[in-house]
DNA sequence: AGTAAATGACCCTTAAAGTCCGTTGTATTA
DNA sequence: TAATACAACGGACTTTAAGGGTCATTTACT
């Protein structure tokens, strides 16, 4: 599967643990209301800086982000 | 420290580890050699397909890639 | 020491990332 | 019904990632 898609799906499994609507989430990360709901469908091929944002209003580590079993190969 | 750098030094220690050149690794990533270099030295901000594909030409997953402990936080 | 390979640094295009405006659809709740 | 909150989508715009050229510097090996 896209690698884009499988951090959008991963980002938004996190929002709704946190339940936060994605304009809070793009407020938290500093980025667009709009890019979020694209980065969360498979649309954004999203840079380093902006995906660091990104997991740390997700309040987690970068390496928990990625722990997940759909990036291990 | 910056996830540019932090990014860029795993690249060159898997590459290290694999005996690579860069150039070698920008032909297996499909990118080119100065590029390799920039990224080493923090000075790129990645998109995740070619981060990706760096990572794949590095013999790891993703979830290796980030597994370590300069990236738990 | 010499010389060849590997790496680093700079600069310049262009293709794409990321922003910002609005609108639309869809639930939910009063 | 209307009001509210959220998500999806489009288009236009600005900024930057990615590609690639060239030359300088470092590293490794005889």
């Amino acid at each position: 599967m896209d690698i884009k898609l499988k951090v959008g799906q991963r980002i938004k499994e996190l929002r709704k643990e946190l339940k936060l609507s994605q304009e809070k989430l793009a407020y938290e990360a500093e980025v667009d209301r709009t890019y979020v709901t694209d980065v969360e469908n498979g649309r954004r091929n999203v840079s380093l800086e902006i995906l660091e944002r990104l997991i740390g209003a997700l309040k987690v580590s970068v390496a928990e982000f990625f722990g997940g079993k759909e990036f291990r190969k």
